[in-house]
DNA sequence: TGCTAAATCTCGAAC
DNA sequence: GTTCGAGGTTTAGCA
């Protein structure tokens, strides 16, 4: 047995001891790894048995469940956060019993032997962000500016004008000077008051006509009326397409691009 | 540091300590568990990253890994089965990369800090049985409709009449047309009088005798007596022979059977 | 709350 | 290998 600042680990544990720490575990929240020879009931939306053999069980601080076997990526039981926890000794047999409530949902897991239990409380508090940033985006559109609109010619990026920095300055198919605003998330009106700010910006200082492109994967509602009250386009950004580019273009560096 | 005849673990080692068995025990197909601080990188199908918190890494004997936060039911990072695995150890920081060849996939994780390592190997030959819903009882009917009644022979399912669809249509060992309505839990009457409906539709379009057959693993108190009044059959289906039949045949489609 | 569609879907079997 | 379909799918966005 060992402890450190949050982890404690019990090796070959006899049944009643991983008992009393697997409760104090659940009832202080905390995440336990359960290694040890075992067999499954499910219950539920379907109804499914899982004869013995050596697996992990994981319980999380949230009270989500999972059995993994030796292979495979997917658990071969699971329960999902939130649910109720049992526990109980009976015929040499540690019994652990996860039920969902709303959806009547069971699963008992039995124990006859323990190899190891582990009780944690994990610290992780670290964001997670799926697909790319915003400044990602930008190298995306400026790799292969279809991923904008067709035949788009990026000229700058990153364009000090009055009000602020320009995500990407060009021409569109037709020669037009267009001003291109990029949000990672849903683009909202506040989006659009920027853009609108660049576009008249651009047009004051050039003296010709300049088109605003908001470039986002999605828009809140209302945003597409303002973007044509304020004759101002938007373009679908595909963020899986994007990633793809940046990850395959990965080594070159933005400032190659002009 | 304990080991039991198929199971080590390390308790706060050094980074150095754990690529060694890091990488011994990827050599011999063990599975793993490392539990530490760290931040992932993933790039492939999409892309993403973690920032660094204190998470669980499994690694399993098949090369799936999975990379689980102390909450929800799914892991934040992944890779399938049978990926290949780098490991190095720069400035402080122990990096597993695992790498997917045909799906070119990969997933970098950075440790700075292991509180755990766990390598073991574990066997896990129990199977698993996954009982059937309404429409897998179906399919193992048709598939073999001994499981309903001896010499029983499907005619279609899902035929659609007046009042909805009729599970199974067929003939029995007599050549009578029979109407089949299944259920997968305890059948109550509501089953019955959906199955005496459709009894009674077909009874009006086919002109002649028609039987209706309620296949249930169960049924509730009075179904019986109810049943015969209305001359009715219940035949018990056994869900485990069904769920057999359907593992056995899962990869015939339900309208290979007509 | 219920539905509709996407997911780094996974997983397995058929072609 | 590629495609197709199911899953205790899960998950997120919307009506």
């Amino acid at each position: 047995m060992g402890k450190t600042s949050h982890i404690s680990t019990l090796k070959n544990p006899n049944l009643y001891a991983s008992e009393v720490a697997i409760k104090k575990g659940l009832s202080q929240k905390r995440s336990i790894i359960l290694i040890g020879h075992c067999w499954v009931e499910y219950n539920g939306r379907a109804r499914s048995i899982l004869e013995p053999g050596e697996r992990i069980l994981f319980i999380k601080a949230d009270g989500a469940v999972l059995i993994h076997r030796p292979t495979g990526y997917k658990p071969v039981n699971w329960q999902p956060s939130n649910c109720y926890f049992k526990t109980s000794l009976i015929n040499d047999t540690l019994i652990i019993t996860a039920i969902r409530k709303k959806i009547h949902e069971s699963l008992k897991i039995f124990f006859d032997k323990l190899f190891v239990v582990t009780v944690m409380e994990l610290v992780d508090e670290g964001q997670f962000y799926l697909h790319v940033s915003e400044k990602e985006i930008q190298k995306a559109i400026l790799t292969n500016p279809d991923l904008l609109e067709k035949a788009f010619q990026p000229i700058s990026y990153e364009k000090k004008i009055e009000p602020g920095f320009i995500d990407i300055y060009g021409l569109d198919k037709e020669g037009k000077l267009t001003v291109v605003e990029i949000k990672r998330g849903r683009a909202g009106k506040s989006a659009v008051i920027q853009l609108a700010k660049y576009v008249d910006a651009i047009r004051d200082t050039a003296s010709r006509p300049v088109r605003g492109i908001l470039a986002a994967p999605k828009i809140t509602k209302g945003v597409q009326k303002m973007l044509a009250t304020l004759n101002l386009d938007y373009r679908k950004i595909d963020l899986k397409k994007c990633a793809q580019t940046v990850t395959f273009t990965k080594a070159t560096k933005i400032q190659d691009f002009f």
